[in-house]
DNA sequence: GTTTCACTTGACCGCATGGTCAAGTTGGAA
DNA sequence: TTCCAACTTGACCATGCGGTCAAGTGAAAC
């Protein structure tokens, strides 16, 4: 971007704190809410006096804003796994791992995400209409040349993707619900397991394996 | 309940306001979350005064978990379609289709669950603990003896079922999301090929078909 | 050493919001 | 007709919140 010249301690300085700042917000929208969450709560969390929360993030919407396109851009490095694949089993099948590693490893931003959407993406509508329009007609067209290569079954390319978002972020955004019903986190075993049966479904299910 | 004796005039304005409430509250609420919401907007969409709405509902809160009450009956209500079924090409395509059904004619119930549960349940934990880990024993269980009976593939129950819940609810919680990509709501023909989707992958990809 | 400027922070402000209240109004029992 | 309880409603209050500000502090440039 348009970093201005900084000597190299304050520079540290400041991407520690946004950083800092960034991880307490992600935690904090993700279990309150934009309306719940206070930016009181965020500098608790963070170990800050609140000011300093606006002196690197000027509005509660702008650190909300940045959280979102955090996790926004961590999605998008996973499509990377689909491209250079020869066929959907390994294509969709590395997407799906990549994407459950995601869930394990940023709830918080994927809880964020969920709700922004939920409530008619207000911030973040041009991305939609844009970079993840674009996104997604790209992988829709890998998916119908496979499957005009006779590599899969013949299944909408959209409805396909639908359900592999739904289902890989379903473990990050309703992991509240899943810990409740396996009494409790799920271990490194489970989220292979969970993985494993995610896979086995969506594959068989394109008529893969 | 605890209903008092209440003259018919009277309990009829009581049903037809408490309606009329709830209503305007599911779509703040699942627009805006419980902190983004004001009593006044859910007012002012109802046509009535806030002071009304604390007549009848003493709390906000008190408001908020009705609603989100409300929703969680209609789903138990979807489940009465997996008991009876012979098999699971019956009973997971029937249920698939209630959800679906459930999905497109409430969505704004949908996202309050969805936002409830990833806000850590702090009104309902109780029902998850009871109610719905009751009830998903229960389907595991046919699940399982299907599997035995040798009716389908030997999936984990839970994670076929996460994969129910995530990917029928999808088309309510990130409805905005899909209109987008769509180019506009989607038509009946549309919500057909949805159900036709999800049920010719998920059946397929548990050896069902 | 001096100056400068990024950064820190406690105190403060205006406003919106959930909730209250007391004065009505209405429907129905006697 | 009388009376009571259910219901309605505008005005009001206390609180918590996002955001501001002005007085600091300390590291780097000269």
């Amino acid at each position: 971007m348009d970093e201005p010249n900084r000597p190299p301690r304050r520079q540290a300085i400041r991407q520690a704190n946004e950083a800092l700042i960034l991880s307490a917000a992600e935690k904090v929208f993700a279990e309150a809410g934009f309306g719940g969450a206070t930016m009181q709560v965020i500098a608790d969390l963070a170990g800050l006096p609140k000011a300093n929360l606006h002196y690197y993030f000027p509005t509660k919407e702008s650190l909300y804003r940045s959280v979102v396109k955090t996790i926004f851009h961590i999605w998008l490095e996973a499509a990377e796994t689909f491209d250079a694949a020869p066929g959907p089993a390994e294509g969709i099948g590395a997407y799906i791992d990549a994407k459950m590693d995601i869930s394990r490893r940023h709830p918080h931003g994927s809880k964020v995400w969920a709700t922004e959407v939920m409530h008619g993406a207000p911030v973040i509508q041009d991305y939609l209409e844009t970079t993840l329009r674009d996104w997604t007609e790209g992988r829709a067209r890998v998916i119908r040349r496979w499957i005009a290569e006779g590599k899969m079954a013949p299944v909408d390319p959209y409805h396909l993707l639908y359900m592999l978002w739904a289902t890989t972020q379903h473990y990050a955004d309703f992991s509240h619900q899943i810990e409740t019903l396996n009494g409790g986190p799920l271990s490194d075993a489970d989220w292979q397991a969970a993985k494993a049966s995610v896979k086995g479904i969506v594959l068989r299910g394109i008529g893969v394996v």
